[in-house]
DNA sequence: CGGATATTTTTCAATACCCGAAAAAATAAT
DNA sequence: ATTATTTTTTCGGGTATTGAAAAATATCCG
């Protein structure tokens, strides 16, 4: 309840940031559109938007084209000013690591692309890889990038304290370092750490023409299994939707990557569905990763009448099912997104999926909420991470004290 | 983040608010300490105390005594008008619900009760049933009692759409009904039910004597199963922590009195303790309702040696356990507080709850959350819904705009 | 008993913000 | 060139918060 005390000075922030969230979710519009979309008053956007644009945030798109000519004062559309700042987007995966230089309006401005192999980060301290490939992109590409604002890393795994760190990840010899310390003390840029399940549901919202109401969990079924929640109003995301791939399955049940017993992941990754299906003992480590080819190949079985590819589909369906009723037994969920390699296998998981939800309670009462597919799990999270940190930067612009007009000296 | 438009209207209803829950918190308290607790200037405070005070939702307390004379103008303590609303708090539980008239400041006006047989609710639609007996209790606490302001219900099940009724309830015939409609439409008031689960987490927040920081998850164990969670913020809460009881613990496992197999329920609710205990089948039928007395007889035996009963607590120890590593897998908690009546046998659970939570990764990697015990549910569910139920009064008298001060109509 | 001291409240002037309405600006249509 | 139309800005009014000063109201102490 404590929220703290409300002044004039948030109202102008807090309208701030609605401007500039306006523009982020429908493009460059004219002061007029913001405001019908806002709800603000045209004279008051006339304020915002001249601080905005004093303050180098906006800049009015010199041409007019918004299609056909109509009479009337041609309206100058506001946009984001490119050069306001610029982020550092970092993809940390399994086997590859992307960064991407982007600007204030989300133009991909540089990227780099590199293999990650299982000893890097044993030779080298993770942030200092890191900080050696920010150092060089920067360098190479320093004409067209102004200031840096900060640097965004998606991770997979466990957050450590003050989520500088990881404290587990399936990446080898990810966990265990300080990563955000080392970045901020030596680039002098603050830097943060984002879960992968939480950039894709957060990149889901962004995909669709406008972000749709309710509560959505949005799944990943690959080579983990990740989740991540979004909710219809925004809110401190801090603790939720940590480690669903991760969850107890069947207790004592078969080995996951993690060392545990039992997980969803033991029974629904790529991995865990290879070994089921060629009837590997449950117990027997995992294999490292699982070649595409290997994947389809069980799917091909399976739907040919395989019944020991049908039944690690099975078993695999019915693990997420009873993680979708252990989640909606814990949150209520209004729409369920999956994605990644394994939505290619939908027909093969989907009646063990809907049977695992409905063996509880709350999925016989509530029904499993309606489930649709998005094949490229690659592109959500590119989207979640950049509209995160883009949000992020709004709101520091937001808030920043926008600088009295210097007016003339005269009178 | 399109939280609405900010404008001055919203300043003072959020600073309304904020005087409010610091004399909710903190008790009744001068102007000047209210400016301190909130960071609000003296000068506003004097504006909206005069305000609140117009209203007639705060007054100024007679007795100058906080103690020790002190010098200087002595601190007029602000304090709710005790007359400015009225509300009603209906506990609803397996076998007594229970009628409260609260007013503004929390003390008790009225109360009655009743024992709930299990055919009551199959005989008199639950709505029909609580407006009698809410207008019983009016007629005859009419002086007393000012305007009432709304009704809040502590239900234990499922809600159903719109939150104006149950889908599902462990209380006989509850479910099905719509309690919120007819109680609007026949008495003209305000109502809604509330999470028996929910109120003890919301509950805890206010016995002690600070609400502590960090997530909290609240987990009764009694004759049946339930959680709640609180969190630092306040947020919109509808959505969390619902159906923990219910969760799946073993695929198929043991009947649970929902129907449903394997629930967390159906393990460590006290008639699966006893069923285990005596060795019945784990799909027999639950017993109705378990005597204080058999429970305590089954510690005494496990305390003394009895396999069985020790075997029956590590049973339910583990559902608890595994449940809670299932909850932190999605959750991030900092603390958790069991109570009710299970907690007597705290010391035969807890090594199996250890254990059970400590097999997932999250368990490993984090640790199980400290766990504190409460001996009395009862009294945070009713301090629960109090304070939910007043918080809300708080908020909707802190939109309301005040009347203009009535100015003299001199000049 | 009266002045000094201390503490709480109120008053006052300054500043910031939003909004509706009117005015200004800028273009197409006639 | 004039009119119609649409966007943007300007202006006056209303409300909020705040710091500082003033007022109010006690106790303390010689």
């Amino acid at each position: 309840m404590a929220q703290g005390v409300a002044d004039t000075e948030m109202i102008r922030r807090q309208n701030r940031q609605l401007v500039l969230g306006a523009l982020r979710r429908h493009g460059p519009q004219s002061r007029s559109q913001v405001a019908a979309v806002t709800g603000l008053s045209n004279a008051t956007l006339t304020s915002i938007a001249a601080d905005l644009v004093g303050d180098g945030i906006l800049v009015e798109l010199p041409d007019t084209t918004d299609g056909a000519k109509s009479r009337g004062r041609p309206a100058l559309r506001l946009t984001h000013d490119r050069q306001a700042a610029h982020a550092v987007l970092i993809e940390v995966d399994v086997n590859r690591c992307r960064f991407s230089l982007i600007d204030y309006s989300g133009i991909l401005v540089d990227r780099m692309e590199t293999s990650v192999g299982p000893t890097l980060f044993s030779q080298t301290p993770p942030a200092e890889w890191f900080i050696e490939r920010i150092g060089a992109m920067l360098t190479r590409s320093t004409e067209t990038a102004g200031p840096i604002h900060c640097v965004s890393i998606s991770v997979q795994g466990i957050l450590g304290p003050e989520a500088s760190g990881l404290s587990w990840s399936p990446i080898a010899h990810l966990a265990g370092h300080d990563i955000i310390g080392p970045i901020h003390r030596r680039l002098g840029l603050g830097a943060q750490l984002f879960k992968r399940g939480r950039l894709m549901a957060e990149g889901m919202r962004w995909l669709g023409q406008e972000p749709p109401g309710g509560t959505i969990a949005t799944i990943h079924i690959g080579s983990t299994i990740g989740m991540g929640l979004t909710f219809p109003t925004d809110r401190p995301d801090a603790d939720l939707g940590t480690e669903f791939g991760h969850m107890i399955h069947v207790p004592g049940g078969a080995l996951c990557r993690c060392g545990a017993r039992g997980c969803i992941e033991a029974y629904a990754a790529d991995y865990a569905i290879l070994r089921a299906a060629y009837s590997v003992p449950e117990h027997t480590p995992p294999a490292s990763a699982v070649p595409p080819a290997d994947f389809q190949q069980i799917m091909t079985r399976a739907r040919q009448g395989d019944r020991n590819a049908q039944r690690a589909f099975a078993t695999a369906g019915q693990a997420i099912g009873h993680g979708i009723g252990r989640l909606i037994s814990l949150v209520d969920i209004d729409r369920i997104v999956l994605l990644g390699s394994g939505t290619a296998a939908f027909d093969l998981l989907e009646p063990a999926i809907a049977e695992g939800a409905a063996s509880s309670l709350m999925g016989r009462m509530r029904g499993l909420p309606p489930i649709s597919r998005v094949a490229d799990a690659g592109q959500p999270i590119y989207r979640g991470l950049m509209m995160k940190t883009l949000t992020e930067i709004d709101r520091t612009f937001a808030s920043r004290a926008s600088a009295p007009p210097a007016r003339r000296s005269a009178e």
